[in-house]
DNA sequence: GAATCATATTCTTGTAGAAGAATATGATTG
DNA sequence: CAATCATATTCTTCTACAAGAATATGATTC
């Protein structure tokens, strides 16, 4: 029952915060880092939990690594993913992390924008 | 943030399987035996789980004790309840659940009328 | 190739929870 | 009030996982 596994991702506040970020377009670490003011293990490993059950999909791109929602989400997710969409939307903490993610976006709209090629060498976040 | 306590509900096939049948409309334990074909100790304790994080409501009548899904649910549960409905359609255990409920329905038929008065002294289940 | 940057893994500790066995509670019947 | 029925709780064992500290990996730059 692949949707249990869902719902054991969506179980943490931390990764629902991931989530939320990531309804927006792909981000990289650092700026998770940021928009959610956590450590980096944290964030690091929340991010392995929801790739290894299949949640996010990651790239590397030089020296960092991309997290995006699946190219071809399931049915059950899409259809969680959209449910979450639709409680959280009045959530100040998630719509403080989207307003962070706001600030930052202009120095990396190339990653959002899908050109890694025109990445730099550091991360300027 | 009660958003978390509902995904901790659903994260186990136990409970998501009892929801499903409260969908259906308010149903006493010892359907919830006969349909899930699980033991009591199990569908008790996930009920409990359920009740104390406010997903099901119970109401003893006389020797056995009803539960449904709350009277006036929150829009995150309502939400999500819709949700697994719509995840769950073609599932087959589920579908079997239901099946199984279906045929046990017309002896307690009162339950799902919310007749109390008419119960009898004992379950016909 | 050494230093640096971004990310991941390993280790430890603490806590939640799932399952089953045994037992307890609470209501009903005779 | 003893027996029975329906449900709940307690106890034990096992497993998952959250968090933080420390360390490792992998890519880039000088």
């Amino acid at each position: 029952m692949e949707l249990i596994k869902i719902y054991e991702c969506l179980c943490d506040r931390t990764r629902l915060r991931l989530l939320n970020v990531l309804a927006q377009g792909p981000v990289c670490v650092c700026h998770f880092q940021d928009v959610l003011g956590e450590p980096q293990v944290k964030i690091s490993k929340h991010l392995a939990y929801l790739r290894e059950r299949g949640l996010v999909e990651s790239e590397r791109q030089g020296n960092w690594v991309i997290y995006a929602l699946p190219k071809k989400p399931s049915r059950e997710l899409k259809a969680n993913l959209a449910c979450l969409q639709d409680c959280t939307r009045e959530n100040a903490v998630f719509k403080r992390d989207l307003a962070r993610l706001k600030k930052i976006e202009p120095s990396c709209a190339w990653v959002r924008a899908g050109e890694p090629e025109n990445a730099p060498g550091q991360c300027r976040c």
